[in-house]
RNA sequence: CGGGGCGUGGCGCAGUUUGGUAGCGCGGGUGCUUUGGGAGCACUAGGUCGCAGGUUCGAAUCCUGUCGCCCCGACCA
């Protein structure tokens, strides 16, 4: 391809609505036009790019088995009510687009597939001779975003690869997510992006084991802990550690302490000579549920601890098998709502009465009452008494009401691991190009899809899903992979691996030898740009930095002596040579790399 | 959804406080000079100042409404 008929407008200044580097640089290079609120039109290089990561994963997931298919993007809401999402999807903070067709019928644009390929599984997929099978498609989604933000990463039309996996047995469902996993570390690999995989909550989609691949980068949205072996990494969301060891409380009988002003952890320990370890602090939140329910709901957490909102939402799911759509603090504002009288904010403790809710409009009358390890396995702690200023010094779990133990706690860098004490857990931003999952049978029992197994019985499929956000993964790469010039992209997904430029396009010895350097690439089957522009070398030079080709070369002054200077991107090296040589150098450093 | 900010040629911005009919840089076009790291000079095209009302002799500027976009948050009493 000519640069002069690529239609490649760059542009010097900064776009006012770019924040991080990544989503600069596409716009800058002429990769990414936004056309509305986290929409974009991908141009031709980006196109390009986007089609060589498509190539990657389809020759990796063809590698397994895996099948290509192309599903609706338009999906009828009542596959979505049958599966129990609709709602949870598409009212209060959904993330589904949805409308009406001429006939008032309810319709979703989906921003994922499991419902219509259980359906079709359903269909299709009647014994047991038939599994496993891997259906997969790249395929643009929609989610309506809360705030979409940062260009590609976090858009409300978006490019993903999905996966699914049908198997009659948990040993089958197991054999290929491990296998995904292989494919997904190849995948990124030759993608030339450094992932890491990671322990994962399963979020909205459900179900048991998963993992997330993050491309590490200062921009990513997740917070990754990793233990210094190597040997664990996990979402912030996700992670366990050791908490630190408490100290014991002194000696000395139960008793009542006045704690005027002392309405937090620090400064209750502050006037009173305690450690945060020795407390227990309560948290008083409203979950909502997909069923209607609002569940007033107290969180015991020992008082050194951070609530982790996500282990939260997943526990109370549990505890009253029901999705969680929101759960926040309860606020005074909501409890005269509630017609109820204030809460002892400040001095709440594990075991404030359900006769605080008496009485109120729509929440449920009694507290859900869900405790962490590390305040359950503290013998006598300090705890609010349920009175204003007032706490209790020595109390036990005794004479408390029962408690549902859960995992609540957020893990932080420094703590000490699981695995091994001795290793302790370090952080990193991570952005999430990839998420494996065994969902079990969740779908296809909601939507009835069964074969018949070995022995004739009627059974609900075994269900993986493995998805790769196909956008995002190629601004991540720039964020990867980028400095101040500009973008460098790696080698495997670069919309072109060598660029030539001819210095001085009035030289028609420049010119000639460029050309036939061109046309060399062009049939040794490289991806190769020419600039033929009319532009001062400075210009191109510039171009060729901002847009990020790999290999450059340029052909000048000594174009003469049939020599040209090769360039290298990424380390911005460069050497002054004859051309044969550097059209086998570059030829050799592409095939050698792909 | 809560808070903050911004809408002025294709892009980045000034002008708005104190109303007087629009300007700078980049980019585009033409010509001359220049020619290996975003050239110089000259000329030139391009804007109902997001939109709709209102105030006024007169509105980019003041008032009301509305739409769009960006940022922060939706956090532990």
């Amino acid at each position: 391809m000519r640069v002069s008929r690529l239609m490649l407008v760059t542009l010097r200044d900064v776009p006012a609505d770019a924040e991080i580097p990544s989503h600069q640089l596409l716009v800058r290079g002429g990769y990414i036009r936004r056309i509305g609120s986290g929409i974009y039109a991908y141009l031709p290089m980006m196109w390009k790019v986007l089609r060589k990561i498509n190539a990657i994963v389809r020759a990796e997931l063809n590698h397994l088995g895996a099948l290509e298919t192309l599903l609706p993007q338009l999906q009828p809401a009542d596959l979505w009510e049958r599966s129990g999402r609709w709602q949870g999807y598409t009212e209060g903070e959904g993330i589904m687009f949805h409308l009406e067709d001429r006939q008032n019928r309810q319709l979703g644009l989906g921003p994922t597939h499991e419902e219509v390929i259980t359906e079709l599984a359903g269909d299709l997929l009647r014994s047991y001779r038939q599994l496993p099978v891997t259906l997969y498609q790249i395929q643009t989604k929609f989610r309506d975003e809360i705030r979409p933000r940062f260009g590609l990463m976090r858009g409300r039309e978006f490019i993903m690869k999905d996966a699914y996996s049908f198997h009659a047995n948990q040993e089958d469902l197991e054999n290929t997510y491990q296998a995904m996993a292989t494919a997904y570390a190849r995948i990124f690999e030759r993608c030339g992006l450094e992932a890491v995989a990671v322990d994962a909550d399963s979020g909205a989609i459900g179900g048991a084991a998963s993992q997330e691949y993050m491309v590490t980068a200062a921009a990513g949205e997740d917070l990754i802990l990793t233990s210094s072996d190597g040997l664990y990494a996990a979402n912030q969301e996700k992670a366990t550690s050791r908490p630190p060891v408490a100290l014991p409380l002194a000696a000395g009988e139960e008793r009542m302490i006045e704690t005027p002003d002392q309405s937090s952890i620090e400064q209750l320990c502050a006037a009173n000579g305690l450690d945060p370890t020795q407390t227990v602090k309560v948290l008083v939140l409203l979950a909502r549920l997909d069923d209607g329910r609002e569940q007033p709901t107290l969180v015991s957490l020992r008082g050194d601890q951070d609530l982790n909102e996500v282990k939260l939402a997943n526990a109370v799911s549990r505890s009253l098998n029901a999705a969680v759509l929101e759960i926040r603090p309860i606020s005074e504002n909501q409890l005269c709502q509630q017609d109820l009288s204030e809460f002892p904010f400040g001095a709440i403790g594990p075991d404030l009465s359900d006769t605080a809710l008496k009485g109120c409009r729509s929440w449920e009358n009694h507290f859900l009452r869900l405790a962490d390890a590390t305040a359950l396995d503290l013998p006598r702690f300090v705890c609010g008494a349920n009175s204003k200023d007032q706490h209790c010094w020595g109390r036990t779990w005794d004479a408390m009401p029962a408690q549902i133990k859960a995992d609540l706690r957020t893990a932080r860098a420094g703590d000490q691991c699981v695995h091994d004490p001795s290793q302790t857990l370090s952080e990193c931003r991570g952005i999430e190009v990839g998420h494996i999952f065994q969902l079990g049978r969740k779908y296809s029992e909601a939507l009835d899809a069964r074969f018949t197994n070995s022995a004739g019985q009627q059974e609900a499929l075994l269900m993986g899903c493995y998805g790769i956000g196909i956008s995002r993964l190629a601004q991540a790469a720039v964020e990867q992979h980028h400095d101040e010039a500009g973008i460098s992209w790696p080698l495997g997904i670069a919309p072109f691996q060598v660029i030539v430029v001819i210095a001085k396009i009035q030289d028609p010895t420049q010119v000639a030898l460029a050309e036939e350097l061109y046309q060399s690439f062009l049939d040794a089957g490289i991806d190769a740009l020419l600039d033929d522009r009319d532009e001062r070398a400075g210009v191109k030079f510039k171009d060729a930095d901002l847009i990020g080709i790999p290999w450059r070369i340029v052909v000048g002054r000594d174009a003469g002596e049939g020599k040209v200077e090769v360039v290298e991107r990424s380390t911005r090296c460069s050497t002054s040579v004859p051309h044969q040589e550097a059209f086998q150098q570059v030829k050799d450093s592409i095939s050698t790399h792909l």
